[in-house]
DNA sequence: GTGAAAGCGCTAACAG
DNA sequence: CTGTTAGCGCTTTCAC
């Protein structure tokens, strides 16, 4: 039993041939090579006796196709997109597609670099929930046509496929803010992240929006800008002080799920009870709101959805079925929990 | 400005030298070829100048190294495998590694599939937590010395390397049990996942060791046993069967996240109040315990350590650092929380 | 109808 | 000291 690699010429040299002819019958390739039934039975049977495995970075060398696709997200571990992550796998892997994986941080220099690395490793294509401050790196992916579909947030001006929320960030946090005013909630906390991400921009309108429509107006000091450096203290520090005598808030709107878990750790360990104390809404749902006393009210998109959709529109750059560049929204649903409704129901519509 | 593939082999017809030369050049090699600074200065210029990007399937396929390592977990959606691949992911970047991700969903036969696929891919290493149905193909690797490094679930008798909680499973466990116990809950179920895996029999004995020790005997219809197939209505059904007379239980020990989950949505479903309708703790802590009402009492093990060891154990293979195959411990820790002790203190050490 | 040869882009072993 | 050539394993175009 000696050990040997086993290649296509070592079984073209076993049985005489040239290594053209056994690729063609092991890829059932029904080109302008004829081989005998006789020549192909005995390719078959050698090769599945060596247990020959193509080499796949030599075939992709060669066919320049990977069956790779990037996906870039500012954290794997954060359950939005690990469920995202998931789905791309999925929808991937029905085509043959392999995903591997980065995530940027939120740092657009990492995620410069991490695209420059998954062009140097050839994948065939990129999904990307970006920084948003690359435009012009992704500007040049999509003149010289390299397979991209950005997710979640979008660019302004650009032509990329897209799936997302669009303007469901502004209707679903509108519908959210409102469903909080009409359970008398008066004065809303709006947490949001810095820097600034398109979503947040156009979430932020939505309850701008809400509040005005039911005559309430938009209080700046009601606004907590939380940077990503220590989320935690950050929300608390600012959290106390509307809480103060004088600034009083009766209930908060999140809008993101790593803010919402941390404001939710805050408010816990504040001893604040929800909803009686502090009303809470927040964007994204998360498998353990649906029993977290009190359940959770969040609006809500299918990471599942979105990660399938990104795929398929991937798939048609990659695959050049179709020319046009499409803009996927997907739907932003309210679901509405208990803690968004007071118990003493002073009023409710 | 005319599209052209940028290769070595381009910039070497533009300066007149061979793609050796080149190479060495970009890639700082110190061999025994010897460039002139001047050359070398055109070179560095030209590249620049190109935005010359080496091909890494080219590189990969001479030198028989991709910087790619495969990661299989049952479902990368999992929480705790989503905090895993993260720091697989950040531990694999320091050494310029990439990661590519497969879940293998329990299914022995996927699993089996997608190590071939591994291996076709050329990854340099697999880091897996595996369905523990695959020994055969396990030990073949091993011969091979493809490395491997499992994790959280090691074959019995497998000299491969190996992170996770080893006999701190069932230690974990008892001192989970204990705790409930010296909290006064005295028929404690036991919710476990089919098919088994080692993880969790050694859970179990701690679990019936506890009992023992607290004078307690194991009661085998307190062990429920669920099926990775609709979970939750699984688990549903036998608790309220639980719940009836005669078979009372006043607390639940759960073996890990899945499970511990889907048992908190049935137990809020039920309308049963924890702890003091029924005590509970469980494997494998989350990010929404801390603030949960009540809070979980839970048993961890770091998913970041164990990533972060599981790469450093697999470099060790890959690059032969040392020979020694080694089985890497990491603790169990009881994170002691309100669902596991009552309110109404009748009894409480 | 069948098979050899070229070449994807790179690096390491050789030669001048 | 400075370079060129061979070849990794595969597919596909071309000549027989």
């Amino acid at each position: 039993m000696e050990k040997k690699k086993i290649s296509l010429k070592y079984i073209a040299d076993r049985l005489n041939v040239s290594t053209a002819v056994i690729s063609v019958v092991l890829n059932n390739r029904v080109g302008n090579i004829r081989v005998s039934e006789e020549v192909k039975k005995k390719i078959i049977a050698l090769a599945d006796d060596l247990n020959y495995r193509p080499n796949s970075l030599a075939r992709s060398l060669k066919t320049g196709k990977t069956y790779t696709i990037g996906l870039m997200v500012s954290d794997i571990s954060n359950h939005y997109y690990s469920k995202l992550a998931r789905s791309v796998e999925d929808a991937a892997g029905k085509y043959n597609y392999n995903v591997i994986f980065c995530s940027s941080d939120e740092n657009a220099e990492k995620e410069a670099s991490l695209i420059r690395l998954f062009r140097n490793r050839k994948v065939d294509g990129i999904i990307l929930s970006g920084t948003q401050q690359n435009e012009n790196l992704i500007q040049l992916l999509e003149n010289e046509g390299y397979p991209l579909v950005l997710i979640d947030r979008d660019y302004a001006r650009s032509r990329t496929p897209f799936v997302g929320l669009g303007n469901q960030n502004k209707y679903g946090a509108y519908k959210a803010v409102r469903h909080l005013i009409k359970n008398n909630f008066k004065k809303i906390a709006l947490i949001t992240a810095l820097p600034y991400l398109r979503p947040m921009s156009f979430r932020e309108e939505g309850y701008k929006k809400a509040l005005g429509d039911c005559n309430l107006s938009f209080s700046p000091n009601l606004k907590l800008e939380i940077s990503y450096s220590d989320v935690y203290n950050s929300i608390k520090y600012k959290i106390e002080n509307l809480l103060n005598p004088g600034a009083e808030i009766d209930a908060i709107f999140v809008l993101n799920n790593k803010l919402a878990l941390n404001c939710l750790q805050v408010l816990h360990d504040l001893g604040k009870a929800i909803p009686d104390d502090l009303g809470f809404a927040c964007f994204d749902d998360h498998e353990m709101f649906s029993f977290n006393k009190p359940e959770i009210t969040a609006i809500n998109h299918s990471p599942a959805e979105v990660g399938k959709k990104a795929v398929e529109l991937l798939l048609n750059e990659m695959e050049q079925i179709s020319k046009t560049k499409i803009k996927e929204i997907v739907p932003a649903e309210l679901i509405i929990r208990k803690s968004s409704i007071k118990t003493k129901k002073e009023f409710q519509i």
